[in-house]
RNA sequence: GACCCCUUCGUCUAGUGGCCUAGGACAACGGCCUCUCACGCCGUAAACACGGGUUCGAGUCCCGUAGGGGUCGCCA
């Protein structure tokens, strides 16, 4: 049998990062059995969905490199299917209409919460007969599920879970308007798509009880079902917008990688033994659900900060010039012209130890594109003392001697003048630092005055002098 | 409230009855490296929620308590 897995967001909002890890463990765990991965849209409510919020979880999805195998399935094109099986379901006594209002289903809820118990339909339609409908009320369609005995799940993250089926009410399959619920969409669509493996949140344990009813109701196999359990704030809480529920977008916004994303998502609620730096290829290989924990996780930005540094550092140089410029553009007192773009290029590896975020690598080598006068930090300013400045139109002379402009040489020059005026190494580098960088942090500052070229280095100390 | 699930360092986790004096990673702290900041390297501190069992032996199995989470929509 070949594994068959899906990832069904409705687009309602963003793909936001527990979606995202829900997406990747169905992806994952498809490539590890050999088997497909597909996308489905829960869109059944319209008046919710948007076309904004579809496209926002499809090119996110994309970044993170897990788009379906196939085209993705939109399931409100399959509504004539949905009611078609409703259909069924009524012809063979297995659904029945229910004519209560709202406002009767409101009362019975209020009114088991106040008994103690779970609220929940109590079932007065199931047996009534056709002839006793209200008229002019257009019904819902309901399951008509067992009343006695219980329904056990094989979870394959959860293990074995129990509830009595007196805790499954008959739930609604189509709405007065004819269209489906989710409820009962999903597990149509999942049989008629073939899901062989229902790998979601755990948010959604509860509902899987149901939607089992549903799949013996119609003599479907039962797919197998992992839940997942969902990923918390710093707090401990629910995900909020100000903690980490925000579109994957946001992050790529903020400058994480999608490896590095994907990699931290890994690694909150799956472990395979101490590995922390798994590439793709590799999680594909272990990756497994026995090794998904059964608690809540909580998200950890300084974590995810350390692996995307790790990530940045491991990446190719080529494709993360263009990805700074990109940042750098439409910054004041820069010129992105080729030469800039040659100097970063080449000052990258030092710059890339510096940074977490590629908003940080663009921060910390934009110094590389700036034309003098230099802006200054603060602390880079208070470097430029008037005995720092008598030092640097000395450098500015010493420096003439600079042949080849090498760093070795460079070093050399630097050295010597620090020692021929009595002084620390310290004291000529930072505020050369300052003048070059506009900083008082940077990469290795003979590195730096190497690749800036004599031309530019010295109208870079001038500037100050 | 009812039902379901969960509980190892601050955080992510390893651990499937003896290998646990509980391991790794991030964060924190200290040090080395050093022209700054990082990177890197070395080191320190830090946890089995609690109470009962079962067992020769429990972080690991069972029960209870506490705490946390999820669900209870003609939303998904």
């Amino acid at each position: 049998m070949t594994v068959i897995t899906r990832f069904a967001p409705s687009p309602t909002g963003f793909l936001h990062i527990g979606g995202a890890r829900t997406a990747l463990f169905n992806w994952l765990f498809a490539r590890h059995m050999g088997g497909k991965y597909l996308l489905r849209i829960e869109d059944t409510d319209r008046a919710r969905s948007t076309d904004a919020a579809m496209q926002a979880i499809l090119s996110g999805l994309d970044w993170l490199g897990l788009s379906g195998d196939e085209a993705p399935v939109y399931q409100h094109s399959r509504l004539d299917r949905h009611a078609a099986v409703a259909r069924e379901l009524l012809a063979r006594g297995h659904a029945y209409h229910c004519y209560c209002s709202p406002d009767e289903l409101q009362e019975m809820r209020t009114e088991a919460r106040k008994l103690g118990r779970t609220a929940l339909y109590d079932g007065r339609w199931r047996d009534r007969d056709p002839s006793e409908a209200p008229a002019g009320v257009d019904p819902v369609v309901r399951l008509k599920t067992p009343l006695q005995g219980e329904t056990v799940i094989q979870d394959l993250v959860q293990g074995p879970v129990t509830v009595q089926n007196s805790q499954i009410d008959d739930f609604i399959l189509l709405r007065a308007d004819g269209t489906p619920t989710y409820m009962h969409s999903v597990v149509v669509d999942d049989h008629d798509m073939a899901i062989t493996h229902v790998i979601r949140g755990d948010d959604h344990l509860n509902n899987a009880f149901r939607q089992v009813q549903l799949f013996q109701a119609m003599d479907w196999a039962v797919p197998a079902f992992a839940h997942i359990p969902l990923i918390h704030g710093p707090d401990g809480a629910k995900l909020s917008k100000r903690h980490g529920a925000l579109g994957v977008e946001a992050y790529r916004e903020m400058g994480y990688l999608p490896d590095a994303l994907c990699n931290y998502l890994l690694r909150l609620g799956w472990a395979h033994g101490d590995d922390e730096i798994i590439s793709r290829d590799q999680a594909i290989d272990w990756f497994d659900l026995d090794g998904v924990g059964r608690s809540a996780s909580r998200f950890d930005m300084a974590k995810l900060d350390n692996l995307n540094g790790h990530y940045l550092r491991e990446s190719p140089d080529e494709g993360i010039v263009d990805l700074i410029l990109e940042r750098l553009e439409g910054r004041p007192g820069l010129a992105l012209n080729e030469q800039a773009r040659e100097r970063i290029a080449r000052g990258l590896p030092g710059v890339k130890a510096r940074a977490k975020t590629l908003v940080e690598l663009a921060d910390s080598a934009a110094f590389y594109a700036a034309t003098p006068p230099l802006a200054m930090t603060d602390k880079a300013a208070a470097l430029l003392t008037d005995d720092a400045r008598a030092l640097m139109r000395g450098l500015l002379e010493a420096l003439a001697e600079a042949t080849p402009w090498s760093e070795d040489v460079l070093e050399a020059i630097v050295r010597d003048h620090a020692e021929q005026n009595g002084v620390k190494l310290g004291a000529v580098a930072q505020p050369l630092r300052a003048a070059l960088t506009g900083s008082n942090a940077s990469p290795g500052i003979f590195e730096v005055l190497a690749i800036l070229g004599p031309d530019e280095g010295r109208a870079r100390i001038t500037a100050i002098c």
